[in-house]
DNA sequence: TCTGGGGTCCTCTGCCCT
DNA sequence: TCTGAGGGCAGAGGACCC
């Protein structure tokens, strides 16, 4: 086996992925400033494609802004669904040239081909492999960062992308290889915020300290980084600044929570509003809990005032649990200890229902007061998981989520970027 | 002029127990 | 019996990522 500065890791990042996959089904667009996201007062950017970019439009920015800087920009709904499906396709070409393939999220991944180099080629072949296959196949175009480790390679293809300009998207690299004992040159000059982990707050800390890149981070004691940024995060960083990081690409990383989360359209006051969100939300992560053969001991209510305070309220219970009335009732009890009503800043802008502490299926400490309902919830739950199966997620559901008559349904990603339309 | 959703990880604090 | 130290854990919040 390799040894750790032996390792070839492979960074493949999906060009503008959101609109990319909205291009094939629209070709008419390509070229045009496209923006996918939220188009509500209170959405956001998800995706622009490079020409709005050039205008300064950028992801997680407001939609209204976005709208300001680039009037002519096509915005377009997210189609999380059909994204997911593009993903697993394109993640089905990785595991063509290695099974250790870790995905960062719908358009990026890691690959570790260490073991894979005398049957496919070198990184640059593989990474020149990759984007052929992913482009004939899909249509769609990545970048790849070649280096001995995960954090090398991710600023590598960072490199390698292509580039906004007044005049059209300037085409990258495509491929860029960080070569063994090249690391400190290529990392040094790059502004610290470059680095995985520096945020808006870690970034303002190390500017008081006098760092402006890697080089200047790496140059400071490891002590002097540890007491301005806490021990996890400083020795982290400190370690990244001289390029050593052993992380290993990881294919099967467990989840470690499960959450659904919805911003209203207008902040909301009513608490039987609040208690029936918390029913619809508590629903569907008991669904995805099931359909992930999980459960979880920890539920966390999240409320965003309407002034953007955020608090979270969290209980551990005493057995795992996967169905909607387990967690609700937990939920429930987490809001009745919250002041909700008017004068708490408005109203409620965000209302979010977690659940962690997550185990396999079947690990369960039942305590007595499950022998009495637990079952009969569970066994529900299977039955009602079965009949979404067979007749769509509007064959059933809570009571509380109907509107007019119908069910109104929570599905992943149905409101990633933002409230739409106002719901009564 | 505003700031989504779904995650992970870290830090701090308070409580309980030894 | 009281007190303090220290570890473990839960809860809360912050920072960061895509």
């Amino acid at each position: 086996m390799a040894g750790r500065g032996d390792r070839t890791i492979l960074h493949v990042d999906m060009d503008a992925f959101f609109v990319s996959v909205e291009l094939r089904r629209r070709p008419e667009l390509v070229g045009r400033p496209v923006v996918v996201g939220g188009r509500g007062a209170r959405g956001v950017v998800a995706a622009a494609s490079y020409e709005a970019r050039a205008h300064g439009v950028h992801s997680a920015m407001p939609s209204v802004q976005a709208a300001r800087l680039c009037p002519e920009a096509v915005f377009l709904p997210g189609d999380h669904s059909h994204y997911s499906e593009v993903s697993r396709r394109v993640m089905a070409v990785f595991a063509g040239v290695t099974p250790l393939v870790e995905p960062l999220s719908l358009d990026e991944a890691f690959l570790d081909i260490t073991g894979t180099r005398r049957l496919h080629g070198d990184g640059p072949t593989v990474a020149a492999m990759i984007r052929d296959q992913v482009r004939d196949r899909e249509g769609l175009e990545c970048t790849v960062g070649v280096a001995p480790s995960k954090f090398l390679a991710k600023l590598a293809s960072a490199r390698a992308k292509p580039r906004p300009t007044p005049s059209g998207p300037e085409p990258g690299l495509g491929v860029l290889e960080v070569l063994a004992g090249q690391e400190t040159a290529f990392l040094h000059p790059l502004p610290v915020s470059a680095l995985w982990g520096v945020g808006p707050a870690t970034l303002g800390r190390l500017t008081r300290l006098g760092v402006r890149t890697v080089g200047d981070l790496a140059a400071l004691p490891e002590a002097t980084v540890i007491s301005a940024l806490g021990r996890g995060v400083g020795a982290h960083l400190h370690r990244l600044a001289h390029a050593v990081d052993d992380r290993e690409v990881e294919p099967d990383v467990a989840p470690k929570s499960l959450s659904h989360e919805e911003t209203f359209a207008e902040d909301v006051v009513d608490p039987l509003r609040l208690a029936r969100e918390i029913v619809r939300q508590a629903d569907a992560v008991a669904g995805r809990l099931r359909g992930a053969g999980l459960r979880g001991r920890t539920v966390t209510l999240k409320i965003r005032f309407g002034d953007f305070r955020t608090i979270t309220r969290s209980v551990t219970l005493p057995s795992p649990v996967d169905t909607a009335p387990a967690i609700t009732r937990a939920a429930k009890d987490l809001l009745d200890g919250v002041e909700v009503g008017i004068g708490s800043a408005g109203g409620v802008r965000l209302l979010g229902v977690a659940v962690t502490g997550l185990a396999a299926d079947g690990v369960e400490q039942l305590t007595f007061d499950d022998l009495g309902g637990s079952e009969g919830w569970t066994q529900a739950s299977r039955v009602v998981d079965e009949i979404r199966r067979r007749w769509g997620d509007e064959a059933i559901g809570p009571a509380v989520s109907t509107t007019g008559g119908r069910l109104d349904p929570i599905r992943r990603g149905s409101q990633q970027w933002g409230p739409d339309q106002k719901r009564s």
